[in-house]
RNA sequence: GGGGGAGUGUCCCGAGCGGCAAAGGGGGCGGACUGUAAAUCCGCUGGCUAUGCCUUCGUAGGUUCGAGUCCUACCUCCCCCA
């Protein structure tokens, strides 16, 4: 498979790239793709307000298929599946989430594929269905007798997601044990409803997308397909996507565009070129360039991938607006009025506001104790001076250049602390 | 149903003779070194109106000057026998 070389623009683009950890068969899909016939799902899990940079890699996929013109991408929502627990890679069952949670859950994280995907009727527009509108509609006795006859119970405890529970000795819940029935069970309808013929996913998904290809082919679809992208750590082994503050979320509620490009630009030096191959649409001759840069240089590239991804997320305005901020904050050590800001009340602030209180109210410290600790260590700064005193307060003489305070949290966490 | 074992600092794992804000590790945060990197070294890692006060060891009671540690009941999980 690895020797494959493939004609069309999507398969290409994605091998080029790194992409691809296994395909059921790469020649069919390459030429499917040729065609413009392929019509691919992933699914997405509601068990947070906010997809995270975790699923960029899926979402991007979906991205380069209507790119490349290999057809039409359709994102599907979890809307019924998250209703029973997806156990795939997953030490311990999860508390089952309510209805409304997820529901909410789901019109929240809809919101981000506008971004990245053109929906529409058009033969590559994508379109965003929801398990919930064919699962939860499901009759238990018929469902067993039309799709649960197809299952062999020997082959799915032999499955890896179940094997590891059962090895460990850990619960696994029949309501778990059934879920990849209704995901095999989900990309035989979305191949009725879509002609969808391609499942995409991570390596975890593998084993739940194979059973769907197998129910499908017992079932009389047409031959469906599989793709998966590898599992993304970064150099130093981490899980992506998680910072001090928690997720990186793609929703700006959740996490600020200002923080999203800082989680780009702290990019490990050796993940750069991986990153800016799978998370920008820069040209693979240009990112060569980039990730050849030796030593300091190579902050550069970071920042082209911080302005590349953000700009995708969260438009190319608000990208570069993010940079400048971060020119002039730590290149320019300047106050840069476009910091995340927090206000506090002038009366407060007017009677003298206790630096530990301060930096609890910027949200930098969980409590005056970390605050003080903090302070011990070396690491709270006002205008960029030290705080050395704990009792120190703040007042209108330390609004510096204008109309706040500049509160710092090590070297990288910057608030600004308005009166108001 | 009978017998045995376990639940510890709300991130995780884990030690804990009746004096314990509770060993150790991972993770995280801060400092030094750098390049807003990695690696390395050092410090910190319950809360507060703070030389003291409050809350923590599955839950609820009890013994004791004093309980994570002893007793009782209950809950949850695991193992063995039926």
């Amino acid at each position: 498979m690895s020797e494959f070389s493939p004609k069309s623009d999507f398969l290409r683009v994605l091998t080029e790239r790194g992409y691809i950890h296994q395909c059921s068969d790469m020649a069919a899909v390459d030429d499917k793709a040729r065609a413009g016939e392929l019509i691919a799902y992933i699914g997405f899990d509601c068990t947070a307000p906010s997809l995270h940079v975790g699923s960029m890699l899926q979402i991007m996929m979906l991205r380069w298929l209507q790119k490349t013109g290999a057809g039409k991408p359709l994102p599907l929502m979890g809307g019924g599946t998250t209703r029973v627990g997806d156990p795939s890679g997953k030490d311990e069952s999860r508390k089952l989430l309510s209805i409304a949670d997820i529901d909410a859950n789901k019109e929240s994280i809809k919101r981000i594929f506008s971004s990245f995907l053109a929906f529409g009727e058009g033969k590559t527009d994508a379109a965003m269905p929801d398990n919930a509108e064919w699962l939860t509609a499901l009759n238990y006795i018929e469902f067993l007798r039309e799709v649960g006859r197809h299952f062999s119970v020997n082959r799915m405890l032999a499955m890896d997601s179940v094997k590891m529970r059962l090895e460990r000795d850990q619960e696994l819940s029949f309501i778990e044990f059934n879920y990849m029935c209704l995901q095999a069970y989900d990309f035989v309808e979305l191949n009725r409803r879509y002609n969808c013929n391609l499942q995409m996913g991570g390596s975890d998904q593998w084993g739940n997308i194979v059973t769907g290809i197998d129910l499908g082919r017992r079932m009389g679809t047409p031959q469906l397909y599989a793709l998966t992208s590898p599992l993304l750590t970064t150099s130093s082994g981490a899980k992506m996507g998680k910072t001090a503050a928690g997720a990186v979320w793609l929703n700006a509620d959740m996490l600020s565009p200002w923080d999203y490009w800082q989680y780009w630009r702290n990019t490990e030096d050796a993940d750069v070129g991986r990153f800016l191959k799978l998370f920008t649409e820069l040209p693979l001759d240009e990112i060569r360039r980039l990730e050849a840069l030796q030593g300091a240089e190579i902050n550069e590239a970071k920042k082209i991938l911080a302005n590349e991804a953000t700009a995708m997320a969260h438009g190319r305005a608000v990208a570069e607006q993010s940079a400048e901020t971060a020119r002039k904050t730590f290149e320019e050590g300047a106050v840069s009025a476009d910091l995340p800001t927090v206000e506090v009340p002038r009366a407060e602030f007017a009677a003298g506001l206790g630096v530990l209180t301060a930096f609890v109210r910027a949200g930098l410290v969980a409590s005056t104790g970390e605050a003080r600790r903090q302070v011990k260590g070396g690491g709270l700064r006002v205008n960029d001076k030290p705080v050395t005193d704990e009792k120190a307060t703040l007042g209108a003489g330390d609004l510096a250049g204008g109309e706040a305070v500049k509160l710092s949290l090590g070297r990288k966490r910057h608030i600004l602390l308005k009166p108001v």
